[in-house]
RNA sequence: GCGCCCGUAGCUCAAUGGAUAGAGCAGCGGACUUCUAAUCCGCAGGUUGCUGGUUCGAGUCCAGCCGGGCGCGCCA
């Protein structure tokens, strides 16, 4: 993939999670407990019941009741409380002692069987099945669905997608977009302030290219039919002449390292004779890799180099060009500098570009609250430089203002010898414009992990300009991956570009949707546009899903096979499982605001349906979780296991046809309830639900 | 060389220091005259890369090693 493909990439590992327990307005600090509509986070209140026996025993209750969780394991109940041992060891007493303490000075009766205290100390806590059900009654009649707001809201800004406008987007784009708007989604529903900013690259070098594009090579009907193709075909052009001259003055210099390598190869393999030591082999390894690593640069370089020169038309374009990378360089000063030229036509490009990601935008559902390029903070940048140099935090070396930083091997470049700035210069600019306006609590970047060094440099420098109390927080994620274990792109070595994802996606949904509906027992039920809408959303959906489920910080292997597929933690059997609850309502001709308003009792008296009860109950443990470490893969997780509790009550509970009326009544209760869990879980997550598939 | 991330079932991935490491796919065996079988149920599959340490308890924390990815002064 091209790396400047993305405005950033990159990530550190996230905050430790003490630190966010003890936050203001965390996950522990919901509304009162007992607030207005019976909303309850049923860990939350377990623990605010917990808090006042620990408080006897320990100055820092808040670590203790961290380690009060969700039951691994039914038979040691819904929930446990493990501190005893810990709290055992600092005090000098045998947990169990202490748990049966804790026990003794509990009060649940309200809500829990009689607690037990089991093996080393662990307590254990059963909720009483009627309590379960009275919290589904109330959750049947909030629009919420039980789960209460924070208590504390927080200010968060989030910067997610920032695109280079100048061309299309690509399947680098697709994570930090969909995790970002996911994120923004689940924060606003905890009850927190959300600012969305797209940080679009619409200033850099890339219409320094256009303008050349532009002045040399365009096409001036095709421009007027449809200005944004006609810019994206000038941008791929000089991106490929660039590439091309770029390719041939760098290729002397990388056969040369290579010949370097290889000889390194050598006079290792032959310092190490025929039976190298552990460490010798290694070194050949290195050796090897190396020689691998530039011979593959090379080869991709050659590549491009002759695909120009095989094709007489570039070549020739390519010959009277020779300067390309200069002028390119040269048209960008001039905009940056105020050229009236050059700003007129960068005012003129710009909403072309912008209609052609909003395109993608609008496809995938996704907003945003601001969109604030970089162009949009120019004017700042001379100020914010001059600001760091007076207040010592950089200086100059070898003509380009830094910034220098402990434990980093290189410092952070805020100018440049030639006077321009970077894009480093730009986000600490960014930062300042985001705190005077928005006085936000936490700066969210949702950027891909190679960029984890520059944020770490970003935030030491914005922390010594006095940014103390604000939570600036990278939250990164890895590379889409092809089945063959490497960067994902298409058979061609071209990366992929984002929207033709989105058709094959929607192409695949569209056979898979037609082939379910044909075979439906009673004929098929949908017609030709409702397919089409099926489609669309079951792959877009698919898309995301895949995307969202995987845990943020790893790599993941792209499969259309496998985010399609209808089994397993996936988009489509949710949506599945959505449209199948849906089904039921509609067969049997059910009135659901009728039935919502009714009152009828929630009736959990086989194990199936308790556990279905309990799992509808978790949804606001599963957002907590998710927003812990701003991992929607929480989310996703809870979802799928809310779908297979649903499927076990489906396979043991006949609902329509069950033995009574207030039986029928509470298990169209229960399948209400999952439906709507499952379609404002999806909602958060940005998919979105179909009614019949 | 330095830094960050990763290594879990054949494959793709889960698992906030807690009790017997879980899903899906693939494999094997079952369940449609019964609310969508695009489904469900069961079986099998593991020395969590290796070694040591911390801990009442380690896939998770620490150290070293092995293997892989990414990054490391004027790109974004």
């Amino acid at each position: 993939m091209d790396p400047r493909g993305l405005r950033r990439r990159g990530g550190p590992p996230v905050r430790s999670r003490g630190a966010a327990l003890l936050r203001p307005g965390g996950p522990l600090e919901h509304g009162r407990p007992r607030a207005a509509g019976g909303r309850m986070n049923v860990l939350t209140e377990l623990k605010r019941r917990l808090a006042g026996p620990l408080a006897a025993l320990t100055d820092r209750p808040g670590e203790a009741l961290d380690l009060v969780r969700r039951g691994q394991d039914p038979k040691f109940g819904d929930y446990q409380a493990n501190f005893a041992m810990p709290l055992g060891k600092q005090l000098g007493r045998p947990p169990r002692e202490i748990a049966a303490e804790v026990v003794a000075r509990l009060d649940v009766a309200d809500l829990c069987e009689p607690p037990e205290v089991a093996g080393p100390g662990f307590i254990n806590l059963r909720l009483r099945t009627a309590w379960i059900a009275e919290r589904l009654a109330e959750a049947v009649r909030d629009e919420r669905l039980g789960v209460p707001p924070v208590a504390k809201p927080r200010m968060f800004v989030v910067d997610y997608s920032a695109p280079n406008v100048a061309k299309p987007m690509h399947v680098g784009h697709i994570r930090s977009t969909v995790i970002g708007d996911a994120l923004c989604r689940m924060l606003r529903f905890a009850g927190h302030r959300v600012v969305s900013d797209n940080h679009l690259g619409d200033w850099g070098t890339q219409f320094g290219m256009i303008l050349y594009g532009y002045r040399h090579f365009r096409d001036e009907a095709a421009y007027r039919a449809g200005p944004v193709g006609e810019l994206a075909r000038l941008y791929r052009l000089v991106r490929r002449l660039m590439d091309y001259h770029e390719g041939k003055a760098l290729l002397p210099k990388l056969r040369e390292k290579l010949s370097q390598q290889q000889a390194a190869l050598a006079a290792e393999r032959d310092a190490a004779g025929a039976k190298p030591d552990k460490g010798a082999a290694k070194a050949i390894r290195r050796a090897e890799s190396d020689v691998a690593q530039t011979g593959d640069q090379i080869a991709q370089i050659e590549a491009q180099v002759k695909a120009v020169d095989d094709d007489p038309a570039l070549a020739q374009l390519a010959a009277r060009h020779a300067e390309i990378g200069a002028a390119v360089l040269a048209e960008t000063a001039k905009l940056h500098a105020g050229d009236a030229e050059n700003l007129r036509l960068w005012r003129e490009f710009l909403p072309h570009c912008r209609d052609e990601i909003d395109r993608v935008y609008r496809r995938l559902g996704v907003t945003f609250d601001h969109v604030l390029g970089e162009s949009y903070y120019h004017d700042r940048l001379e100020a914010t430089v001059a600001d760091l140099l007076r207040r010592e935090i950089a200086r100059e070396s070898n003509g380009a203002i830094c910034v220098f930083l402990e434990g980093q091997p290189a410092p952070m470049i805020v100018r440049k010898q030639d006077g321009a700035f970077l894009y480093a210069t730009t986000d600490v600019a960014t930062i300042e414009y985001r705190m005077e306006t928005w006085r936000p609590d936490a700066i969210l970047y949702v950027v891909d992990h190679r960029q984890s060094m520059h944020f770490a440099q970003l935030f030491a420098t914005v922390k010594r300009l006095g940014y103390s109390d604000v939570e600036l927080q990278h939250v990164s994620f890895g590379t889409v991956m092809g089945d063959d274990g490497r960067p994902f792109r298409t058979r061609s070595g071209d990366t992929v570009g984002l929207e033709g994802l989105l058709d094959e996606a929607v192409e695949r949904a569209a056979r898979i949707v037609n082939e379910n509906d044909d075979a439906k027992p009673g004929g098929p039920e949908l017609p030709p546009e409702a397919r089409a809408q099926v489609a669309e959303r079951v792959g877009i959906a698919a898309l995301k899903y895949a995307d969202l489920a995987q845990n943020r910080t790893s790599d993941y292997v792209f499969s259309y096979d496998k985010m399609l597929a209808m089994n397993g933690n996936t988009a489509t059997y949710m949506q599945y499982a959505y449209a199948r609850v849906r089904s039921i309502f509609a067969r049997g001709g059910i009135d659901v605001d009728a039935l919502r308003a009714s009152g009828a009792a929630i009736l959990l008296d086989t194990p199936a349906e308790r556990a279905l009860g309990l799992e509808i109950l978790r949804f606001g443990e599963a957002l907590d979780l998710a927003l812990l470490d701003y991992r929607p893969s929480q989310l996703t997780t809870y979802l799928f296991e809310l779908a297979g509790c649903y499927s076990t009550f489906f396979e043991q509970c006949p609902v329509l046809k069950a033995e009574t009326d207030a039986l029928r009544a509470s298990r169209l209760l229960l399948c209400d309830l999952t439906a709507r869990v499952i379609r404002r879980g999806l909602e958060l997550l940005g998919i979105e639900v179909v009614e019949k598939m």
